[in-house]
DNA sequence: ATAATAAAAGAATTTTATTCTAAATAAATT
DNA sequence: AATTTATTTAGAATAAAATTCTTTTATTAT
């Protein structure tokens, strides 16, 4: 069921990511700049690089504190799914705030990732969009008091 | 500790923000387009959601598989910080690895999320990162099987 | 070596970003 | 309620960047 693609990314590549890791409105112009490179040719990269799937998407990352969402959340769920199926998972998924839904080695659960105004708006969701998915058996939450740390970026191979 | 920001975000801010978070390459030409208004007046707003911090940062999201780092791993750590202090908390962030590091409610603990190649890349890091980090009294390891979602996205208000 | 393929540079054109000023709107003060 | 003040937006002009196309260079395979 896994597609297998074919990357094959050089060392230019490597370099491309790793400015567009840090700072994704970098423009071509000023990759082109650090890498002594025209800029035509960058574009070139960046595009295939999109094309290849090897960048997925370009976010903003927005304080939450902005939007009052003060409080964060993980949650395991213990559920049975029809074997092979991710049923509840993706119903999780749907739920706007979930950020992450992972399937979890051990005891049928998943752990997700939730994002709430505050410990009212957990609550909130544990009743009525947790509570409406009947495959769930039980859950066990974590409240996180403070984030140290919150990035996605992938440690990118120095040499090849 | 805590530095109280003042936010105060109009509707307009909200439509900015809704289409950064969308896609963060999308132009002032286009936001402005959509929004119809003055591409002046986007980069002004757009420039004040960063100055104000609404807008932290603007990031790639690149395929994990991509770069071969195929293992998404979180682990719960107990550790016995000095008391109102996150040493463990940021010497854990310090791993190029960890991309998340939480301290949790209960039992003086962190939740990390960490990234691999595989699951001797793990080993690795227990072995040489966290092992290097004496107050950690010890670890409990979720292996991520499959994740059906994984996203930062907030839930923007409609209105207010 | 030579041909074939792919990548990069360079130039030209289109599009966008940016700056500045003026107009309009909203907020505050009297 | 009227006036002032501050904020926001639009519009025009300029600078910068994106994009396309062609030529050149580099790579790879035969």
């Amino acid at each position: 069921m896994t597609t297998k693609l074919e990357f094959s990314l050089d060392q230019i590549d490597y370099q491309i990511l790793r400015i567009m890791q840090e700072n994704a409105r970098t423009n071509n112009a000023d990759i082109a700049r650090e890498l002594g490179m025209a800029p035509s040719a960058i574009l070139e990269r960046v595009k295939k690089l999109e094309q290849k799937q090897v960048i997925l998407q370009y976010n903003a990352k927005i304080n939450p504190d902005a939007l009052d969402q003060k409080l964060l959340s993980f949650i395991f769920i213990k559920a049975q799914d029809p074997i092979g199926t991710q049923k509840v998972g993706i119903l999780l998924a749907k739920i706007p705030e979930v950020q992450e839904v992972h399937d979890i080695a051990g005891d049928d659960g998943y752990l997700i990732k939730v994002r709430t105004n505050d410990a009212a708006g957990l609550v909130d969701l544990m009743r009525n969009s947790l509570g409406k998915i009947e495959e769930i058996i039980s859950t066990r939450t974590t409240i996180v008091l403070e984030t140290v740390k919150e990035e996605q970026k992938l440690v990118i191979p120095t040499e090849d």
